[in-house]
DNA sequence: AGGCGATTTCCTGCTT
DNA sequence: TAAGCAGGAAATCGCC
């Protein structure tokens, strides 16, 4: 089967796996065709020397820790894997590719091969392996006595956060090591990454913001930092229990937990989020207008979400008003997020002078005289 | 335990 | 008509 062809079917799969958006565009991922794509600017190369396992094209996946992708970034490994070793991918089971990293990196290799058969499934089994060992070996290296660990978590946690910068805290990157006939379905860490796949969640929402995060983490988060949000205590958020299904995998079940904020009315066709939606205050240091900031002050790598209308007077415009709510939802781990409701919490700003209202213009807002951190001065411009 | 801050969610009415 | 704005009300949840 050509090349070609099988692209074709594996994007298909992506696309009924994540209905597009036409605005989501300018910012997700390529999914296949990666030789000209993936060799951008947008992506950053500085493991790409270390690792042995094969890769001459560079695809987010291989610069985030398999146990932060998301299904996408799970489909366009599969697709590599089997454009590289001339599968014949109309013997792959779609299903068995709807996964993210948490739940692939939990399966053993006897399941790898029971879902992709002996050959592709030892080539899969093998890529992850060395993928994984490529990311625990660099986060870990450095970290090995429990002092540095200490003084690493502090310094972790003293960062100012934004989603550019914001890795994993130290715990969930020390556990990678943990071998992994430990972590078969007990990776309650990356748990938050896995409610996707439970029932009634797999919308348009829910992947464009997968895209969304994927986008962003493909293309200027630190690659060994995945968004983790920066949160001390992001594992708390769900309990899943994950068992083995042959059809696809996993079969989660979150523990209910109460959100936030006043109920949602269930008669909307929303229903389905609630069972998904997890409770979480920000982290510290990170509010939304912080998010917003850390947004703009990226112009080359906010991909069109936000533009400075006056830099100097902190007059800024939405410019892909739900993606930026999507982003703050995920990063909130609250797939419901719309721009409605992060406006206005934007609207609250105004009393508090973090932001000053500008009239008549739509998505248009300013940086008040209690922001800060934006300003050319005090970013030594 | 309770207050508070920072949202989150829903809503109505208005404007663009 | 849709999308966005404005702001009240109620609710949640981490922190102190």
């Amino acid at each position: 089967m050509a090349s070609n062809e099988l692209s074709h079917i594996l994007n298909n799969a992506n696309a009924n796996l994540y209905p597009s958006e036409p605005s989501l565009h300018t910012i997700s991922f390529p999914t296949t065709h990666r030789s000209t794509a993936f060799n951008d600017t947008h992506y950053c190369n500085n493991n790409n020397n270390n690792n042995n396992n094969i890769h001459n094209t560079v695809g987010p996946w291989q610069q985030v820790n398999p146990q932060f992708w998301n299904r996408r970034n799970v489909l366009d490994w599969i697709d590599f894997h089997v454009e590289e070793s001339k599968y014949d991918a109309t013997l792959l089971n779609l299903d068995c590719c709807n996964m993210d990293g948490a739940v692939l990196c939990s399966l053993s290799r006897d399941a790898m091969m029971a879902a992709f058969g002996r050959q592709l499934g030892e080539t899969l089994h093998q890529s992850l392996e060395n993928l994984k060992h490529k990311h625990v070996e660099d986060i870990t290296q450095n970290c090995m006595l429990s002092e540095t660990y200490e003084l690493l978590s502090n310094f972790l946690f003293d960062l100012p956060q934004s989603p550019f910068n914001e890795g994993p805290t130290l715990d969930s990157v020390i556990v990678q090591s943990i071998p992994t006939g430990n972590k078969e379905c007990d990776s309650s860490y990356f748990n938050e990454y896995k409610t996707q796949l439970t029932p009634g969640s797999d919308n348009g929402y829910e992947s464009y913001s997968e895209s969304l995060q994927s986008s962003i983490t493909g293309s200027f988060l630190n690659p060994s930092s995945p968004e983790s949000a920066g949160s001390d205590s992001d594992h708390e958020y769900t309990e899943t229990h994950c068992t083995y299904s042959p059809k696809c995998f996993i079969k989660q079940e979150p523990v209910e937990k109460k959100r936030r904020g006043r109920p949602p009315k269930l008669s909307r066709g929303s229903e389905h989020f609630v069972e998904n939606r997890k409770s979480k205050h920000a982290p510290r240091g990170t509010h939304l207008w912080e998010f917003i900031r850390d947004i703009l002050i990226h112009p080359e790598k906010n991909q069109g979400l936000m533009k400075w209308e006056d830099r100097r007077d902190g007059v800024f415009k939405f410019l892909k008003s739900e993606a930026v709510a999507q982003l703050w939802g995920q990063k909130k781990k609250n797939s419901s997020m719309t721009y409605e409701k992060l406006s206005r919490a934007m609207r609250y700003y105004y009393k508090r002078e973090i932001l000053e209202r500008v009239d008549g213009r739509r998505l248009v807002y300013k940086f008040g005289k209690n922001s800060s951190g934006w300003k050319l001065e005090e970013m030594g411009m």
